[in-house]
RNA sequence: GGAGAGGUGGCAGAGCGGUUGAUUGCACCGGUCUUGAAAACCGGCAGGGGUGAAAGCCCCUCGAGGGUUCGAAUCCCUCCCUCUCCGCCA
């Protein structure tokens, strides 16, 4: 991923960051003041600058630490000459209210205050730019991942946990989703280059009927067994939000905005509108935990992906997507991450789909993430297993970023809550999943048993004619 | 899109350019009273940051950013958002 961040809202006076290690034309952070939108916890990097470096080695992450000490050691310094000199006209200035009170003459003490504004001036001029650049340096820093882990920087260092289910034996060649869905336009990728182009598909009768059962199916699991809340969320999104998550400023490539109004941009996953619903709140305890089930389009540019996955229905401009968020409090959320996996899984067990699920190495993980479970399903025309879910605890990172907090105590400081997400699951890729797993050898489909409510009751889908 | 009004602490709601980071009410926390609770009364109660071993001291924040000023919640500019009316519209 070569991210091009290019942030479209105007700053005045034209600050646009710098060029940092691994960022690329990196863009300012409107408003927020940098120790309020690192990822990491500034303290950490402050006072355990080796244990944070080592950890970010891990994924592939080099800190330029001499860069890091330099300017908090600048910063440090204007800081606090900043503040005595703020002090010092603070305290003149309401001598001078005084002394104007008294009837006094003031204007000689207005001259010296006059003087000792031109440094403060400066002091805070120079105390912003340090801010900027270690804002952002901070914002292209990962989350750290959890201590176990597995090291690596890519996927071949993956751990499988286990396996579930047990891919079919098939007496005929199995056909791909492509060509099972030829017959009567089921899936139909010409038609979709033409009103809109590559990457995207038209789905036909029984198929896009099939696509919204799995849908109705996922959303109906998780309220009614799983306890989350069915949410309705834009599919647009303003940058503090794609901030909040970690999409920005890194990964705005990834991204599709919107002409009319640059500082939107539509949602690569729920996970977007669906986590920030907390940013800059302070939750009362007994709120928590949150389960929140949404289910929306998706849009991503795959930009750099060219040539992979072409085919098909697995990686698409856009797609339909049921995701899961929780926000927890801090000591639950190495638990509250697993139960989410499970209630991901759940879905694949009941559609019989094999599937197994894989913990991600430190490099291999998202930005934000300090732990990563995929489940990948199997699809017997690729003989391989694919993602089909990615579910994550992001700690307080995203919670950080975006000022998401609850109060433990009533009358006690607010504390950053935890986040998680993870789809439950991937739509198209579920129906992928299903036509590859479940056809028979005249090109039907079997639908499995938890499903056939949402379709009527239909066991079998038969291909339409010709 | 046009016109008007407004954005202040968890909520409600004051605030002449100068001890206002902010009166007050509600909510909340602690206490007195009570067998217990309620009521009443007393006290506490914004968020963040810097520095410090700590106590503490200090700084910032009244939608956001900039400006004027010795001094801005209060004045000026830009932007964002909310509400009312009009237009348009599923």
């Amino acid at each position: 991923m070569r991210p091009r961040g290019r942030w479209l809202r105007e700053r005045p006076g034209g600050a646009r960051g710098r060029h940092g290690a691994a960022t690329v034309d990196f863009p300012v952070v409107p408003a927020t003041p940098y120790w309020k939108a690192v990822m990491l916890d500034i303290r950490s990097l402050r006072q355990d600058l080796d244990a944070t470096a080592t950890a970010l080695e891990r994924r592939g992450y080099t800190l330029d630490r001499e860069r890091f000490e330099a300017l908090e050691a600048r910063r440090k310094a204007l800081q606090v000459r900043t503040q005595e000199l703020q002090a010092e006209r603070n305290t003149r200035s309401k001598g001078i209210g005084q002394a104007k009170a008294r009837g006094e003459d003031i204007e000689p003490l207005k001259a010296e205050v006059g003087r000792l504004g031109d440094e403060l001036k400066q002091c805070e001029t120079d105390l912003h730019g340090v801010q900027e650049e270690l804002d952002a340096l901070l914002m292209g820093i990962p989350n750290l991942p959890q201590a176990d882990v597995p090291d690596g920087l890519d996927e071949k260092s993956n751990v499988e946990i286990r396996r579930e289910g047990t891919p079919a034996d098939f007496d005929f060649t199995p056909r791909d989703h492509v060509d099972l869905g030829l017959p009567g336009g089921w899936l139909d990728f010409e038609a979709a280059v033409r009103v809109a182009g590559s990457r995207f598909v038209v789905m036909r009768g029984e198929m896009a009927r099939l696509h919204r059962a799995l849908t109705q199916f996922m959303l109906d699991l998780h309220t009614g067994t799983h306890g989350y809340q069915e949410t309705y969320v834009p599919y647009l999104a303003n940058p503090e939000s794609l901030e909040g998550t970690g999409q920005l400023p890194k990964f705005d490539a990834d991204l599709f905005s919107v002409d009319c109004d640059q500082r939107y941009r539509l949602i690569p996953t729920a996970e977007v509108t669906l986590t920030n619903l907390v940013r800059d709140q302070i939750l009362e305890a007994d709120e928590l935990p949150l389960r929140m089930v949404a289910h929306t389009p998706c849009f991503r540019s795959e930009a750099g992906s060219y040539g992979r996955d072409v085919r098909g229905l697995i990686r698409q401009h856009q797609f339909e997507k049921v995701e899961l968020v929780q926000i927890v409090r801090p000591e639950d959320s190495d638990v509250a991450l697993e139960s989410l996996l499970g209630h991901a899984e759940a879905v694949l067990q009941a559609l019989e789909l094999p599937y197994r699920v894989m913990l991600l190495s430190a490099g291999d993980m998202g930005f934000a993430a300090a732990r990563t479970y995929d489940l990948e399903v199997w699809l017997p025309a690729q003989d391989a297993y694919r993602e089909i879910s990615s579910c994550s605890n992001f700690e307080a990172f995203q919670a950080r970023r975006m000022q998401a907090r609850f109060r433990p105590k009533a009358g006690e400081r607010p504390e950053l809550v935890h986040t998680i997400n993870g789809s439950g699951v991937a739509v198209g890729r579920a129906l992928v999943a299903l036509l590859e797993n479940h056809q028979q050898a005249d090109g039907s489909i079997r639908i499995p048993e938890k499903l056939r409510p949402y379709l009527g009751g239909t066991s079998v889908l038969e291909p339409p004619s010709e």
